[in-house]
DNA sequence: CACATCCTCCAAAGCGCTTTGGGTTGCTGT
DNA sequence: ACAGCAACCCAAAGCGCTTTGGAGGATGTG
């Protein structure tokens, strides 16, 4: 069944059954009832395809997920980010378009969604220092919204977290306990948020009370919970081991609790823990109190509002840069107490 | 840049432009490299939208995800089968359409898809008991596989693994090991892997030795970490304590983890774990030999083998239904052990 | 009564591609 | 020299929708 056959059986002309359809003021009330329930009766749908060639916009959004060959870490990140942005892309109407690709291609990937017309916008997540996708999709004239940020932070659109003062926070907090050897595993450092925000939080603070950071605590690498779990073995089987950690994410935080669970050493005694805490829904982390002392910040309800913000950028092609910098909860648990001895 | 002037650029109509391009014999050698070397220069790609309406194919594959409400057990599931499944896609051509709708929509979401010819097929995970998605689907006459079966397993595409046969296997092998306490933490059993293979698979092991199975040690809900913990903490703290467990996933058994290291009990000593593992990038088991004994298959190489055999299915609309039962194997780590005492 | 205005509806022209059904041209074979 | 046949190429008709630019009739105004 399509708009012409819906039309011949209404006696009307397929011009007034899609205005009906579609909410337009020029046809009787009368008229678009009667179009209505016969189009519900036929169980009619327009065609997707049709509309979308003949109104020029894709009703699409693009995500490209960049395949690496080695584990992600972008799998359980994004995929609650995924399922915020989701939520509000179909309450608006929109498709999600997701796309893996090989790392190398993805500039190809994003050139051929500009050229083929599949998406009104994209999105781009993690971005890298100097991430080159920000100059290639301002030049190909996509709308597209990053999350996270980069360089200078200027002239295009991003929601982002406060990570630098997260950390910084995170890394008074364990020095006001007594903590002066604190280790850090951080995420991949070729991401803007690990190395320039991040850990930039953690070295600040250490400078400000004339700590020396100390390399051999440091480590980053994707956030795997074995990458966790083997740095923080290593540490502490090292010389001067750490008395706390401050790392990136609960799956992090996951192998370092194995490690000291090992070695016999209880957390919030023995051994101090802080994470950053995305609210992973199967990682949550406030049944029976919280286990770990986390800074938090839901990535899912970030997935949310970045969606929003993208569409608005989509309905309105000459808004002006939206920046929005999110502050992060710090939650004390379990995994934290004075430093021992 | 379209079709029609850059037919117009290279004196040819867009017939033979349209043919050059797309691989057709009746265009001249010469004239197709004239073609092709036009289009590359003029940074042309042909119109996707007009292209789906032409040819009639939506070169989009439908991936919907019920969203509960509650803690998705999907998601980390969910990402990594979607991550293989997407590569495949990309290698052929194929766009992923993911949909994320309220679970009470579902049904309407697979209809509106239908109508509107928006996907080619789609891919159905996580069956339910009588998975009224199935009669659905059938009855919409959209090509889809579902990733798991349930009922009598007949008529439709599925591609499973032998939960049943692995979860039997892995009791048997803590019963080996002197184990009579054997806790099983399952996945939520509406999922008819959870209560008609896995649970099942459990109790086959147990009445061929005529062990009856301990009501208070069986607990089942959506694969947390949380539920891990408290489940695995509750059974531990009552009287008649588990010496084993047997849990649904590694993300369970995280928690289990947490649970035991909080009593002091060292899993593999006094006490034994086995999970399911379905190799989830960022929770590899492998790293410094295996830490869970788990049953283990690759999620994402399922989601990659689903992908291939939907295709195959798009392509032939009447092939005969594909089912493909895969088997799972036992690796020995360092969870478990003989019985205490 | 003539004219302007609204309210409803419609015919037809796209949107940019693919594909059907030829039409030319040049070469074979006899 | 002519039918027969490839090899190339093209015009035009869709695909199923939206949207522009009226048309026709009812209503209001002076």
């Amino acid at each position: 069944m399509n708009l012409k056959e819906l039309a011949v059986s209404l006696n009307l002309s397929p011009t007034t059954v899609s205005r009906a359809l579609n909410g337009y003021p020029e046809v009787r009330e009368e008229t678009r009832n009667r179009v209505m329930a016969a189009a519900k009766a036929a169980n009619y749908a327009p065609n997707i395809r049709a509309r979308r060639l003949a109104t020029g916009r894709a009703m699409t959004i693009g995500h490209v997920i960049p395949l690496t060959g080695r584990a992600e870490m972008v799998n359980p990140i994004f995929a609650d980010f995924l399922i915020g942005a989701g939520e509000v892309y179909a309450a608006e109407g929109y498709d999600l378009l997701l796309s893996m690709v090989p790392e190398t291609e993805t500039e190809a990937a994003f050139r051929q969604m500009a050229a083929n017309g599949a998406v009104d916008g994209v999105m781009v997540q993690a971005p890298q220092e100097n991430d080159p996708r920000i100059g290639l999709l301002t030049e190909l004239g996509l709308p597209f919204l990053v999350h996270g940020r980069t360089g200078d932070a200027q002239g295009y659109n991003w929601l982002d977290i406060a990570n630098l003062r997260a950390f910084r926070r995170a890394t008074d907090f364990l020095l006001d306990l007594g903590h002066r050897r604190i280790a850090l595993i951080n995420g991949q450092e070729t991401f803007d948020f690990a190395r320039r925000r991040r850990r930039r939080g953690f070295e600040e603070a250490l400078a400000a009370r004339d700590i020396p950071p100390l390399p051999h605590l440091m480590a980053s690498d994707a956030m795997t919970e074995s990458f966790g779990y083997l740095t923080a073995a290593r540490m502490l089987d090292g010389p001067n081991p750490p008395t706390a950690f401050l790392v990136s994410s609960v799956i992090l935080a996951i192998g370092v609790r194995r490690a000291a669970g090992e070695r016999g050493l209880r957390m919030g005694r023995d051994i101090s823990v802080i994470c950053h805490d995305d609210e992973l829904s199967y990682l949550n982390n406030d049944v029976g109190g919280p286990a770990f002392t986390a800074t938090r910040s839901s990535i899912r309800a970030a997935g949310r509002r970045c969606a929003e913000i993208l569409i608005t950028l989509i309905r309105n092609p000459d808004h002006p840069p939206i920046q929005e910098l999110w502050d992060v909860d710090l939650t004390v648990g379990r995994s934290t107490g004075p430093c021992p001895g």
